[in-house]
DNA sequence: CAGATAAAGTGTTCTGTTGACACTTATGGT
DNA sequence: ACCATAAGTGTCAACAGAACACTTTATCTG
């Protein structure tokens, strides 16, 4: 074996495989993003999907992605997928899984790396890229069939959010600056799909020590109007870096 | 943009990007996988790293890895290059990350998608697979400067064990199929560098309901000896499909 | 204006979990 | 016989979480 690998390097001396597959054919592969974009709307978490505009799989439902120019970082991609549809740089863009079966791709080997990004379905409003002939919200909880693997990659997406959301200020992104906890408290219990007991939701924000009492007070309700609170970024971060874990 | 978009399909219909770049230039990516493979002895944890026998690189600290094959499935990539290693299937190995940075690799653009694999130190003698000069274990808490971006892989890939071990019951497979709860409370320790009071430890543990009580004990120690228990692998299934969630 | 409606916001009790710690038990080594 | 070492147990106080009842403050409706 240790023989059989000396003899296989290219002529820079880097080194090649050893079995008798062409040197070129380990550099044949095209690489994608495929970008999972959240948004919440009226107690609901959205999904934006596209109709796609080409083969394969043309005219059926796809998440939005592209592929990897050849001078272009993977993160780049991503969000280059995203400002293409909405417009803005999402605060929240990470990496989920990379996906790369054999047959996903008909046209060939197309390796795709997942992202999750979160969005304000109010603030932004989303076209259809040059790439898709349309785009639209559709609930997470009812997915149609979509194209290739990417009915699995929302699937992990969606797994991925719920795990980290409890775990990282997450949700905050999708609340205007300013929110009560009511507010809040529907958001995660949207995003989770449970509910919670609202005296003890409020105990455990407050007590957490990243709010910051704007001291106004929503108008126009047909209630009480609620306290405004905004998140306290940096002291989220002075807290995270003393090791004090955020947990819903 | 949507015009741009509608003559930029190939031949077959396919999409192809819109830019001005040959289309065969998004089909010249390398792929290819690294393994950091975790192992535990003595109460630390060790990782596997190899000399590279090649260039770029040669002679320096690397984690194993290979080109993924044009026909290879990505996991079946890591499969094979730990099989290479210690001639097993590890029970554990979890995809990572993928890194994709335009200038990590100078023969061209490769990607890596990084994984991470546990085994039992004691069981496994590794030797070194044909790309590889050397193969060491070495302490997780002092490794070396490595080559392309490989303490980034290890370091992301530490963080996620150090995650994941408090969420699954990754950990026994470093322990022998029977072990005391001290031994398991030391692997713990080893793992997320932390202590835990003996008494509610084992508590814990035991109230979790996945320990099977061997009804045997140690053998020749100096000392009181300890019950012997394994990991109720088909207990764990039932507890996790139920929703219960496993937290130590 | 009175009452309905809706959601904000508070206080209290109960219960189970967690951390800290002291203690007893069993084995081999000297 | 005694020591060292680690196994294994019992208790108690503090805290966190769930459950629930209650008060407060706004608009809407007649």
């Amino acid at each position: 074996m240790k023989e059989l690998y000396k003899e296989s390097v290219n002529r820079e001396g880097f080194a090649i495989p050893y079995y008798e597959i062409p040197y070129e054919k380990f550099f044949q592969f095209g690489l994608s993003v495929d970008c999972v974009v959240f948004g919440y709307h009226e107690n609901k978490l959205k999904v934006l999907l596209i109709k796609r505009g080409a083969k394969p799989y043309l005219g059926k439902w796809a998440l939005p992605g592209d592929l990897v120019y050849p001078n272009e970082n993977i993160e780049s991609a991503a969000n280059r997928v995203l400002r293409d549809l909405t417009e803005i740089d999402s605060l929240f863009l990470e990496q989920t899984k990379t996906y790369g079966q054999v047959d996903r791709h008909p046209a060939g080997r197309v390796i795709t790396t997942g992202f999750y990004a979160i969005i304000d379905i109010a603030k932004h409003d989303p076209h259809a890229a040059a790439w898709a002939d349309g785009i639209y919200w559709v609930d997470a909880d009812n997915i149609p069939q979509l194209a290739f693997d990417h009915n699995q990659i929302l699937t992990d997406a969606l797994r991925i959010l719920r795990e980290q959301v409890g775990k990282q200020p997450v949700g905050f992104e999708l609340l205007p600056s300013k929110f009560t906890l009511g507010e809040l408290q529907a958001l995660y219990e949207g995003l989770l799909g449970v509910s919670f007991d609202k005296a003890n939701f409020r105990k455990r924000m407050l007590s957490m020590d990243v709010l910051i009492d704007c001291d106004e007070y929503q108008k126009n309700v047909p209630h009480r109007p609620g306290k405004l609170y905004s998140f306290d970024l940096k002291r989220y971060s002075e807290l995270k870096s003393k090791g004090s874990n955020f947990e819903i």
